[in-house]
DNA sequence: GAGTCAAATATTATCGATAATCGGTCAATG
DNA sequence: CATTGACCGATTATCGATAATATTTGACTC
């Protein structure tokens, strides 16, 4: 009856959110589509149960929205929302960027080393790509404040960010977006910590999106 | 069979993670208690499948944690984690303020009245109830920001710190405690968003636990 | 007496089945 | 012809039982 496979160390339920999660952030799940439990069941070759335990975490995580006895869907994700989460995220990584920059840690090589890829990817018209490396600048930014309960708030932020497939920008926008970055790079390696604060939180605030109408 | 009340709104499983989220934040539940899955269940006179769903919203929220096959417990907050809440708290009330007082809503009668009740339960040695008017104070001020993405990550910071229960002062803390709130409401009400920022940050971080020794 | 293995126990993880609920369909009724 | 309401298919919500895993206990060896 045991299985052979040495059983990933992860529950089952936490795959199944997981590979959800995945598919939400990469598109195949878009904002509005249903969530049909016993679906998704026969589809990873398990049971009801594991699957809604791994719904009820997508909903905490404000991924998914569930209605009593209708099921589940996508969370839709309003301008209005997005703009508030740039808001938001503008003032959480102003903070990492003033502790960073005081901490004095050394991650110029490495903050430097994602602007080149960026660029790199920009040259190419890859956005994807892009997009991965601009994520990434701002993670190491945030992890190397030291406030791990930063971080876990911006990585919620990011999820949710991330459910908005917002892609296609113009290549020339791709290489100056690179750019932008290079004032925040500055900014730490200063130790600068109001400079950091500001700049970065100005950073964020130029690449949140316009109101769609105005209300 | 069908049951004669009007069934309340929201589901099992919500309704067991409420219960269990105030016997937490009671403290009737402290950290590292242990949660037994059908223990929980017959208690509230159901089964374990309920439990476990409520268990993993418990879990998302980061009020709980779970190690595979070993069980739930109460998620111990260190010392340290929550001096980093206070860090990040200070930065989100300080940017609520700041959106408070730029708004100009009308807030200033409510927030008096809860400097008022708060005085009033410090006279009365009543640190329970100062606790809750202190909290509601912080509250509204957020709400009125306008952001719904930074009440959210308020409201979880909030219940997080409300894991650690963190009563008993001295009733002459509770009142120079509660007149330290005056300033906040001066600054909001002028308009001064800058102002209104960092007195609010500054007043978050009067009141950041001190480190308990030094690593 | 200390260490070790194995049965016994406690608990979590998962499953399959059943009950409850929702949304639509469609015929009977006024 | 609009309205009601009983039915039906789809899906969620819940249950009880079983399998898998960890922890404790207790006898046995040296």
């Amino acid at each position: 009856m045991s299985l052979a496979q040495p059983l990933s160390r992860a529950s089952l339920s936490q795959q199944i959110r997981d590979r959800l999660l995945s598919r939400i952030m990469t598109g195949a799940l878009k904002p509005g589509d249903r969530l049909i439990e016993l679906k998704i069941a026969s589809e990873m070759a398990t049971s009801q149960a594991p699957v809604r335990e791994a719904l009820r975490e997508l909903e905490a995580m404000g991924v998914i929205e569930t209605l009593r006895n209708k099921g589940a869907r996508v969370r839709v994700i309003t301008d209005e929302e997005l703009r508030q989460i740039y808001d938001v995220r503008a003032q959480l990584e102003g903070y990492a960027s003033e502790l960073a920059a005081l901490s004095g840690t050394a991650i110029k090589a490495r903050l430097t080393a994602l602007i080149r890829d960026m660029k790199k990817a920009a040259r190419k018209g890859d956005s994807a790509a892009f997009a991965d490396y601009n994520m990434e600048f701002h993670r190491v930014i945030v992890e190397n404040s030291g406030n791990q309960v930063l971080l876990g708030m911006w990585e919620t932020l990011n999820v949710k960010m991330r459910t908005m497939v917002n892609v296609a920008r113009s290549s020339r926008n791709l290489q100056e977006l690179a750019e932008s970055h290079e004032p925040i790079v500055d900014a730490i390696v200063s130790g600068d910590g109001a400079r950091a604060h500001a700049v970065a939180r100005t950073h964020v605030l130029d690449n949140k999106p316009v109101a769609a109408s105005q209300v």
